[in-house]
DNA sequence: CTGTTAGCGCATTCAT
DNA sequence: ATGAATGCGCTAACAG
């Protein structure tokens, strides 16, 4: 399939390559007459250019790249990730970038990933959907100045531009709510345990057990993967212990839905015998059976807006806050409900 | 951000571009020694071949693409497209090939989207999600000789190498599962009215009805798109009418959850008064409340196994059958359960 | 306003 | 086994 090059559309409408090229870039100062001549020819030979050779020559990928913690298979099942990638597929087709899914090859180091992402040029920026305790690639790209925006927050630096909730202050309301109901043995199911997200709202979760004089029990604190599978199983351990808690927090909606799985399978009532609180009011939660009470933190909105802050970065205009805080709001439902 | 070119490794390493470009490549006829020391060099210089060179040298841009139906934004919130997604990734993931979302553009026409890509040299090989009657994209990649798969079936050509579910022996059978159920009165929501998914579906539903002579009415079939609001904007459609039907058939779980809403708000009760029944398994449709019966479409293997016929296409082995079929399977639950 | 020239970084003949 | 030269298709600096 020989495709048409500029060279073929100059040499049909009889004028230089890079008169067409000017067209095509919409440089003003070109005459009418053969501007209109080569929109013709170009129609005419159905030409198209080539936006490789155009990134080669503009050292631009007009791409920009969407990093997921561990295994892009295992994230894509997760609304929230699904939803904050929608919300950057709305803004970055907008402006008519790509989007590039790094889809991380399992055992391969993560920051290789970035490497060939960043060094092999295929993106002109990342949005990094996570963040860790001392993340080697936010520490990667930020020592390469390379433009990215997070998602989450990052607690070694303070330079780095990013988009998050309050999950401290969620996870504290959301804590309180359950206490105000009447519980007093509150677990708390995190997600990965080096997330800062979950460090977060483990903070909000501790101190507003410690503001209402409830005792912490390290039994009742629990870590994995944000995947369904995870919440069924660390709930597991929940209900063996002698003294199982009455109601439980859970990081994130999908294991929620683990979460409920096992509860019921143990006879045990939501909300009755043990309420259910979860983060991220993905769709799940709404249709859940009990639907699940869930802090609502604009998934979409977190995506959109990191990728607006990532457009500001590339175009220059970096003036806006580093750090943005999307509001969030606690969903109530019947997993809460008190009877 | 300047990078290093094969030059600067060349020159580090005291031989020539060509001898780096090798190395890189793997090419067999060269010295262990050189290739050790060009090694060395990369390292050292922590270099990473650019690929947008490399592309453009090899014409080739290791890049697949998806092609969704109408607008990205919409459908990135549908589990079914989620989960091909998923499908679609791990298998690229494997063969370190980018995924590229196509984000087409709303009001634009989407052969222009198509055109972009292809001419644009963006993408190696396309999957398409979803398929029309007279689908003018697929018209358009065939003429073009694109490699391209189809998640779906081509109606107009049998030449399209495609993988899908026999959608209208899987229609088929779960309307012939709730006639068993005793029902007569059953409707039929659908999706889009011109995908052939639908169509296939439709076609089953009727074919059911006729082999158990259950007369078929128009005011029980309608339309519109995959979305939760369209399942709960036609319900209320269907429940307006002076003879409501005691089942419903709805295309897609996200819809029926839609559908469900609008039945809850009715003061309906299902499976009672109205039973539910829905397509593709997604974890909405298990989680649900009460959970619904669906038709596990395998969406996840839809989207590998189109990844890895395209890929076949990509490496020359078209030996495969152009058309593959998915098994599909009745999930029981809640929503159709006699009482 | 337009043409000429020289890259962008890599791969690939064709020599040696 | 390696180097030199040329081209992939487009852009941009420099002329005119």
């Amino acid at each position: 399939m020989k495709s048409i090059t500029i060279k073929d559309v100059a040499q049909r409408a009889g004028v230089s390559p890079s008169t067409v090229s000017r067209v095509i870039s919409k440089d003003a100062r070109i005459s009418e007459n053969t501007k209109k001549k080569v929109l013709e020819i170009m129609d005419e030979l159905n030409y198209y250019p080539n936006s490789i050779a155009r990134r080669l020559a503009n050292k631009k990928t007009d791409t920009i790249g969407v990093v997921m913690p561990y295994g892009t298979e295992d994230v894509l099942m997760n609304p929230f990730f699904q939803e904050s990638l929608r919300g950057i597929s709305i803004v970055s087709s907008d402006k008519c970038y790509d989007i590039l899914i790094s889809t991380s090859h399992k055992n391969e180091d993560e920051i290789d990933v970035l490497r060939c992402l960043i060094k092999g040029n295929r993106v002109d920026g990342l949005i990094l959907t996570r963040s860790n305790e001392n993340d080697e690639a936010i520490k990667y790209l930020r020592d390469n100045k390379f433009p990215f925006v997070l998602i989450g927050s990052c607690l070694e630096y303070d330079d780095i531009t990013s988009v998050d909730n309050d999950n401290e202050k969620a996870s504290y309301e959301l804590t309180s709510f359950l206490i105000e109901k009447g519980r007093k043995k509150i677990a708390f199911i995190g997600g990965e345990l080096h997330s800062v997200v979950i460090k977060n709202r483990f903070e909000g979760y501790k101190k507003a057990l410690k503001d209402n004089n409830i005792e912490f029990k390290n039994e009742y604190l629990i870590f994995d993967k944000f995947l369904e599978e995870s919440g069924y199983n660390l709930t597991d351990k929940l209900l063996n212990l002698d003294d199982i808690p009455d109601a439980i927090i859970v990081a994130d909606d999908l294991m929620s839905l683990g979460a409920m799985k096992k509860i019921k399978e143990k006879n045990y009532k939501v909300p009755e015998d043990i309420m259910l609180a979860s983060f991220n009011n993905s769709i799940l939660a709404k249709y859940s059976n009990p639907s699940i009470t869930s802090i609502d933190i604009n998934s979409t909105e977190l995506g959109k807006r990191a990728c607006e802050k990532l457009f500001s970065i590339l175009e220059g205009n970096e003036s806006e806050l580093k750090k943005e805080i999307i509001s969030h709001k606690i969903i109530e439902r019947d997993s809460t409900k008190s009877i």
